[in-house]
RNA sequence: GUGGGUGUAGCUCAGUUGGUUAGAGCGCCGGACUGUGGCUCCGGAGGCCGCGGGUUCAAGUCCCGUUACCCACCCCA
């Protein structure tokens, strides 16, 4: 058989398993002390909840999906997102009640068909959260700066990362501009790609994206949806960078920051950081006031953010960022010989019981040896038990870090190691 | 979907203009006077040289195909 992970998933092993735990975390203390509930929903959803809410012509509905069909025919797709997920959750079991809120947080697998590289797997992991019920430019500022103060609780050095800032307008203003941007595009064919003048029909403001230097020198003259906003929509943006700007939150403005959701409306933000190769953002939001509504539910605004874990742990470890790994075990129970052997086992299993993280060896190796596994573990203290210790109840107990041994009563053993270990 | 790079021990990699038993470091196991760690020294185990063809007296080393991984485009976390 093949022993490979499939394309695109990747196995956690312990030292990155750590750090994904630690991550968790982090995110479980901060949020919390934001007010944010966590909250899990399926893995896959109906394959709707993510074209409708989502949006058809995005790449993630288009290209990127793993859909499937269950055996009894209905069409199941595995969530390439999470916030799709939680909104059609909060409209099902009405957690926004007309006039309500709800701050909500989750963790877990996202799944995209995408060509791996560095910083994009197929399963990658997310933690999100999503702020319900209100439009206030304050909620806003508040999840935009959670998530700094998230990467910053991490460890990721502020100078490393750049927090991008626009407003995509809403349905008030964005499709007019819409239509302005395709007539640029018509207005200048000469000077893009093909793949820019397709935009102009598809998805106009993509043609902001476009890398080839022809076509981003020409746009550079294009209008800019922050100058064409609706009042309402600029007084929000306004008002956005007001708070931001209150609490010190250092952020850049970017009109060409266009995210590839259709849900978003209004305030859209991105978090890129430094040492990730080219897929450089490790966390990005906006809101989303439409969603609600495309699903069937009553008008409910709101917004909320993902950040990756692959691209954050990238993130920590080119800044030098370590997570801590704690010692595997507090004390190791060394056997002398064989006529010992069951003394061993079972006063392991009552330091166990007591509490202690006790660990002893499985594999007949020398007492030597043993000392070499107790120093690979990290341990403190190691119990060195003998027949002559044996024949007098008692163990010798070494600290591994000043050498000194004492003999204690093998009855108070748990006692004398928790003395020890301080 | 498109393009480029790489594929030799568990890990990181060397392997000369193709030439005889494929190497190093780290890791792992064992030992250095009889019941004891981290340093040092000695020894040992471990390799279908990704896979399949081809060229050649001879291929890890050249050619073709294939597959996997990596990086980039695209897009996103």
């Amino acid at each position: 058989m093949n022993a490979r992970a499939p394309k695109g998933t990747a196995d956690m092993l312990p030292g990155v398993a750590r750090a994904w735990e630690h991550m968790t975390r982090v995110a479980q203390d901060l949020f919390a002390r934001y007010g944010y509930e966590p909250i899990y929903t399926p893995l896959f959803e109906h394959t709707e909840v993510f074209t409708r809410g989502i949006g058809e012509a995005t790449d993630i509905v288009a290209k990127e999906m793993y859909t499937f069909e269950d055996k009894a025919g209905r069409s199941l797709t595995l969530r390439p997102e999470g916030t799709a997920s939680v909104v059609r959750a909060t409209l099902e079991h009405t957690l926004v009640p007309q006039g309500s809120s709800a701050k909500l947080y989750y963790a877990g697998p996202m799944f995209r068909y995408e060509r791996p590289q560095k910083g994009r797997m197929r399963q990658f992991w997310q933690i999100g959260v999503e702020a319900l019920g209100s439009a206030e430019a304050s909620v806003d500022a508040e999840v935009i700066t959670l998530l700094v103060r998230y990467f910053e609780a991490l460890g990721v050095p502020g100078e490393r990362m750049t927090l991008l800032v626009n407003s995509m307008g809403d349905e008030a203003c964005r499709p007019a501009y819409r239509d302005t941007v395709a007539a640029f595009i018509r207005g200048h064919a000469a000077d893009l790609c093909d793949e820019c003048k397709r935009r102009a029909d598809t998805n106009p403001l993509r043609a902001f994206d476009c890398k080839n230097p022809g076509c981003a020198a020409t746009m550079a003259d294009a209008p800019v949806l922050r100058d064409e906003l609706c009042d309402e929509c600029a007084a929000h943006y306004a008002a956005v960078k007001v708070h931001l700007d209150a609490l010190g939150i250092a952020y850049i403005e970017e009109p060409k920051l266009v995210r590839g959701l259709d849900y978003y409306t209004r305030t859209v933000f991105e978090i890129q950081a430094e040492g990730l190769g080219s897929q450089n953002a490790i966390g990005g939001g906006g809101r989303y006031d439409r969603l609600m509504q495309e699903y069937g539910g009553p008008a409910t605004p709101g917004l909320g953010f993902a950040l990756g874990f692959e691209r954050t742990l990238l993130a920590l470890e080119s800044a030098g960022v370590e997570t801590p790994a704690p010692a595997r075990a507090d004390v190791y129970v060394a056997r002398v010989d064989d006529s010992v052997s069951e003394a061993v086992f079972g006063l392991v299993q009552a330091l166990r019981d007591d509490g202690i993280a006790a660990e002893m060896d499985h594999q007949a190796r020398s007492l030597k040896s043993q000392f070499k596994q107790a120093d690979r573990l990290g341990t403190r203290v190691v119990l060195v038990l003998g027949p002559d210790e044996f024949a007098a109840g008692e163990v010798t107990l070494r600290d591994m870090n000043t050498k000194e041994e004492t003999r204690v009563e093998i009855a108070t053993a748990a006692e004398a190691v928790r003395a020890t270990l301080g």
